[in-house]
Formats: C-alpha cells, sequence, structure tokens
DNA sequence: AGCCGCACAGCAAGCGCTTTCTATATCTGT
DNA sequence: ACAGATATAGAAAGCGCTTGCTGTGCGGCT
C-alpha cells in the first residue's frame, strides 16, 4: 500500500539502515550509495513516516506557537515572524520543521490543553506569545506544564509575555507599562487633564501594565483619576465603540481617550465621530501596538509602536537555539512612541 | 524517565492494552478499571506519546490549515473558524485534533513543502485557503499532492481556492468574479467612467477572476478600458498607496478606483489624500472582502463582503467529516456588496 | 609483506502504542 | 442446573523508523 523504507531499501539494494541515515544525513554514505538511494525514493515517490520516525528517534520536528486570537494581526505578524525563524519550509533554517501555529482564543483551559498536545507530540520547541491570564491556579497549571515541557527537552519562549517564574521558560518581554506610562505623558504635555482610559479584559496582563503605566502617568502629574474613566473590555474595535459610548455618557467633558491597543482605538474613533466629535479637536486618540493600519486612520492614530516582528523573529532564533537567549532568560522589549494626527492640544486649552 | 502506558498499567495493575483502552474509550472496560486506571494515570502525569500511537494506529489527530500570509486577518478569520469547527481544545467537536495553521507566505514550493510535511505526519485533513498560483507546473504538483493526500486517507478541503480538477479535494469557492463585477457595476451606476483597478499579484487566481469581474462590467456598460488604469501589486496597503500615485500619474482624470482588496484600498485612500484629493467628491475608493476595519474607515469602505468565518466553519465541518461536501465537491459562495461612504457620484456628472 | 585502522554497510533491538485474537468469568434462559 | 451468550481482561504481534554495535574490504604504515 504505501510506500516504506524498507521497500526504497530494497530497490536500492541497500539496508534499511543505510536509507535512513542518507536521508537523516548523519553518518557517512558513500556517494554512490546516496545517490543510488534517492533515485529510488524519488521513483517511488517516497515520504518519511514522521510518526514512526519521531517514535525512534524521540524527537520530532514539530514547533508550537500559542497565539490568543489568529484574527488579530498582533498575534499574526508576531506567528509569522516566528514561523520565519523556525525554519518552515523555506526558512532559513535548513532543517525542515512543522511550525504550527495553534489558537487559543485566549481561553485558558485552551491553552493548556494545547500546551498538553504539544506536549504529547513532543514537540522540539514551544513558543506563547501574548499576555497571560491572571488566575493563580491557572498560571501555576500553565508553569507546571512548561516546566514539564522543558523537562522533556522542548525549548519554551514566551514572547511579548511576562516571564514564567519557577520555569525554564525564556521572555521576551513587552515593555507594556513603559509604552502607556510614555503615551499617557504625551497627552498629559499637551494639557490633558481629563482622560478615558479603555481598557482590554481585566484578568489579563496586558491589561493590567498598561492601566498601571497610564495611571503612573496620571499620578505623576498630580491627576486625580476618576474611576469612571475606566471601562473595561475586549481587545477589538467592537469593544472600543461601546466603550468610548459609555465613557460619553460618564463623563462627556473628557478630553482623550486612550486605548488598549490600536483596534480598539479604531471603535473608538468611529463612536466619536458618530457622536459629533472631531479627533483631535474636540477629544484625542491614542491606541497601542502600531499595527499596520494604524499610520491609515484617519486622522492617523497616535500611539505606541510594538516591534512585533522584530520580536517574533528573535523568538523564532531562541526556540530554534540559534540565538543565545538574554541574560537571566528575560529581555524587556521597549515600545516607541509614535505621535501622530489623533492626539492634540484640548479644546479650550488652546 | 518519561512514563509510558507500561508504567501507567503496572500502577494500576492492569495489562497495558487495558489502558490503552481506557484511553480511547472505544471498548468496554469495567467502571471500577477504568477508575483505578485514570487514577493512575492522574498521579503518574502520564502523557500519551503521540507519534508512538499515531504509528499504531496509522492515523494522526493533525489538521493542517495553510493560509497565503497569517498576518492577514483575511486568513486569519478564516483560519479561525477552520480551527474552531475541527475541534481543537474547546470546540465544539469531542476528539481532540491539533489544528496548525501553517503559512506559506504565498509561495509554491512553501506551499508544496508543507503539503509533504503534513503528508509525513498522516495528517487527517488538510485544509487550503486563499488563492491558488497560477503556473502550470506547480498546479499540477499540488494536485498531484493533493491526489496522493486523498489516497493516504486525509480530507482535503479548499476553502476560498477555485476547483483542484483530478482531485477528490471539495471546493468552497468565493465568487470574486460576480462580486467584482457587482461592485463595478454599482460604481458605474453612480456615473463613473474612467475607473483604475489595482490588482493583485498578476499570477494568482483571486486577483485574475477580480479583475475579470471589473472588466465585464466595464464591457457591459460598453466602457472601452484603458491599459493605463489597470496596475499590479501586492495585497497589502503599501502595494495600494504606490499603486493610487502610479494610477494617478498615468490619468488624473481617473474618478474611481477599485482595490484588489480592503487593505490596498486603505492604502489607496491615504496616498489619494496625501494627494490632496478628497474621498469621494474627486475620487471614489472600493475595497473588497470587508475586513473589520473596513467600516470604521474614513469615509467607511464601499467593498464586498466575503462570508469568511462562515466559509472557513464550514470548511472545517466538511474537513472533519461532520457536513456533506456540497454535490460535485464544489460549492461557490458569493458576496455581498456593501455600499458606504467611500463611493459617491463623480464630480461633473453632479 | 603483514598488520592496523578507517570508511562504509548491515543486523537487530527496540521506541511506545494499538488491536486482533484468545481466555476467563459472569450471566441468561429454559 | 447446564449450554450458550456476554462482558471484560490479557498476550503478543506488529506499526515504520533509528542507531549502537558488528562485520568487511581496503589503503597506509613499518
Amino acid at each position: 500500500m504505501t510506500v516504506t523504507l524498507a521497500d526504497v531499501a530494497a530497490r536500492a539494494q541497500v539496508s534499511p539502515a543505510t536509507v535512513s541515515r542518507v536521508l537523516n544525513g548523519n553518518y557517512p554514505v558513500a556517494a554512490s550509495t546516496r545517490e543510488r538511494v534517492l533515485r529510488a525514493v524519488d521513483e517511488l515517490d517516497y515520504v518519511l513516516n514522521g510518526p514512526a520516525s519521531a517514535l525512534a528517534a524521540a524527537t520530532s520536528d514539530l514547533v508550537g506557537i500559542l497565539v490568543n486570537d489568529i484574527a488579530d494581526p498582533f498575534f499574526g505578524i508576531m506567528a509569522g515572524a516566528i514561523q520565519g525563524e523556525i525554519g518552515g519550509p523555506g526558512g532559513r533554517a535548513g532543517g525542515e520543521r512543522l511550525a504550527v501555529v495553534c489558537n487559543t482564543g485566549g481561553s485558558p483551559e485552551r491553552e493548556l490543553t494545547y500546551l498538553t498536545l504539544l506536549q504529547r507530540q513532543r514537540a522540539a520547541a514551544v513558543v506563547l506569545t501574548g499576555g497571560a491570564v491572571e488566575d493563580a491556579p491557572h498560571a501555576a497549571a500553565v508553569a507546571a506544564k512548561l516546566r514539564k515541557l522543558a523537562e522533556a527537552g522542548t525549548r519554551v519562549v514566551l514572547c511579548g509575555r511576562p516571564p514564567a517564574p519557577d520555569t525554564r521558560a525564556i521572555a521576551l518581554t513587552f515593555d507594556n507599562r513603559g509604552g502607556a506610562r510614555a503615551l499617557t505623558d504625551h497627552l498629559i504635555g499637551l494639557g490633558h487633564r481629563r482622560l478615558g482610559y479603555i481598557a482590554g479584559p481585566v484578568e489579563r496582563t496586558t491589561t493590567r501594565h498598561r492601566l498601571e503605566g497610564h495611571r503612573a502617568a496620571l499620578a505623576a502629574a498630580g491627576i486625580e483619576e476618576d474611576p469612571r474613566w475606566t471601562v473595561y473590555g475586549r481587545y477589538d474595535r467592537r469593544s472600543g465603540h461601546e466603550a468610548t459610548l459609555e465613557l460619553l455618557r460618564r463623563d462627556p467633558s473628557l478630553t482623550a481617550i486612550v486605548a488598549a491597543n490600536d483596534s480598539v482605538a479604531l471603535g473608538a474613533c468611529a463612536a466619536l465621530r458618530e457622536s459629533g466629535l472631531r479627533i483631535p479637536e474636540d477629544v484625542s486618540v491614542a491606541g497601542f501596538d502600531d499595527l499596520p493600519f494604524s499610520i491609515d486612520c484617519v486622522p492617523s492614530l497616535t500611539t505606541v509602536r510594538l516591534p512585533l516582528a522584530e520580536a517574533g523573529a528573535r523568538a523564532g532564533r531562541v526556540a530554534m537555539g540559534r540565538e543565545e537567549p538574554p541574560l537571566g532568560g528575560v529581555a524587556s522589549i521597549r515600545g516607541e512612541l509614535m505621535v501622530r494626527g489623533s492626539s492634540g492640544v484640548p479644546r479650550g486649552a488652546q
């Protein structure tokens, strides 16, 4: 039925062992023999049996990439960059590895199940992207899983995610706090004193860190925050739209709205416009991440650029052991404030 | 070192066979025994060895999803929907399958290599999304691969991709031609007579079909097309930006620009604005796909909505054998014209 | 000339699981 | 109470590959 190593061996008149060695190229084989084998492989259209190979060699060429939302370019860009370095077909790496991205949908259980599935497949490496969920039991479960993966020889890298203590996982973390701080500092510098904040889901680290940075800026400027100024939502445009209307209802005198990310900011812009408010004359808007579309918004979005592709590439290289992990296993990656058209001097402050 | 089935069996005082049956749940096992086994599994923290299992059972629980560009929401949305139905962890499907998305970057070789890799892993199913490359040798190679996959028992589904003849692959195709026709008809109906077209990469089916629809509309209206009105590019905003400037240079009297997709349209809008042209007063713009951000553009984008999530979900179900494939193995999925703010009556036509 | 070492090739023992076939209780019906 | 059916557990034969160890022939060395 299906062609096996033995068939190839028979055809090439060599032993299965030799065929295996030709295919893996990690053992001396005479050129003439090699050629004969390769010809047989070709003629028979032989395809290695991955599971069998993985079983015998006790390793696999699978690399898992976990993302929260595959439809969100934030993750797509990172995943693409990681995959580019993993090798995958065409990657600059030699060995062919199957980089697979797994969509957790932000659900802790799914995350855990995927990790188990990857563990089951004896994945060569795993990269977890995006913020973690701040639920103690879950965090512990994930940490335990990561520890176990590491023990089994799977390299674990966190990309854009806070370090996981007591784990051998390498962490490339985004400095969300610092970026948010710089962003709000900028707004305050323009003269804003009443700033609404549209946060992401409460339980996520990213949400908390960005909010903390925002609040640190307020505190530093001596602005007392009104609890009505913060609304929690999701990381999508719809959430930004709804939250903005809510914010406007609570305090129509807001002069700026800081969004959890660019998509949310986009929704916020739409809501403001529908409410008859001009950006930035009436209300300034700021996003986070600097996704490709941000520059094309009208007005273009003031935001914090996160080097997603670079971070992903680095994570990929580290996962493949092609780059030294940062000292201490943790690196903080800074964002860059991008001041654009959506932020301006508040009305009245001239 | 690592815990195996045998260890669990020993601990539960049963045979390995019994443990396997408990885990797979496809053979009667007494409740008391099952419980004992499960307890042992738990205590030992046993994780099944995927490769070994796949080897013995001659099937795997891997499902491959091929996308052209993982950073593009067009693919992200489809991939997410497919994955949702594949089961994956948390999916409504019971069995846990590892849905993996592979990023081909639009490269034919990568596509082929990924297919081989999936064949090597004995994937349970493969879903190919997005347009195909119109290169005869490559198309033949892909068709051969798909045939081989199908022979090996892998279910093959094409989602948003033209049918592959001589293949058992199920195809859910987008009616790009029809959608483009409707879109340009709309523009012509508004009074436009000089329309620029920003196409995608030349060699892609999607590009050709959309362009054909556009031209069919022109022909039906008796408009003779000027070759200067078409520029080929890529499916991203940058390409739209550049192409628009080029179009404007070639013929400043254009009153409308039809873009290959929404991202391209976004870039086109930016270029027009930079050129001091108003949308739609001076130039109308139209996109394709209706990605989430399209409605938030300023003005909001006239485009053709493609039911990406629905199509993906359906493809996923078909791939899992949970839904009957369409008659003849091919279904055409229509888009819906979304008339919004970016298209209007051309200047002078009042 | 004779011996050692090297460069290859083959043997065979698993890797950890699934599954067919077989064995042993435990029922069921009359 | 006994034959036949039923339910459940085990033995063992692989699945297709990798790899440590064992041959074998050859050139180079003294």
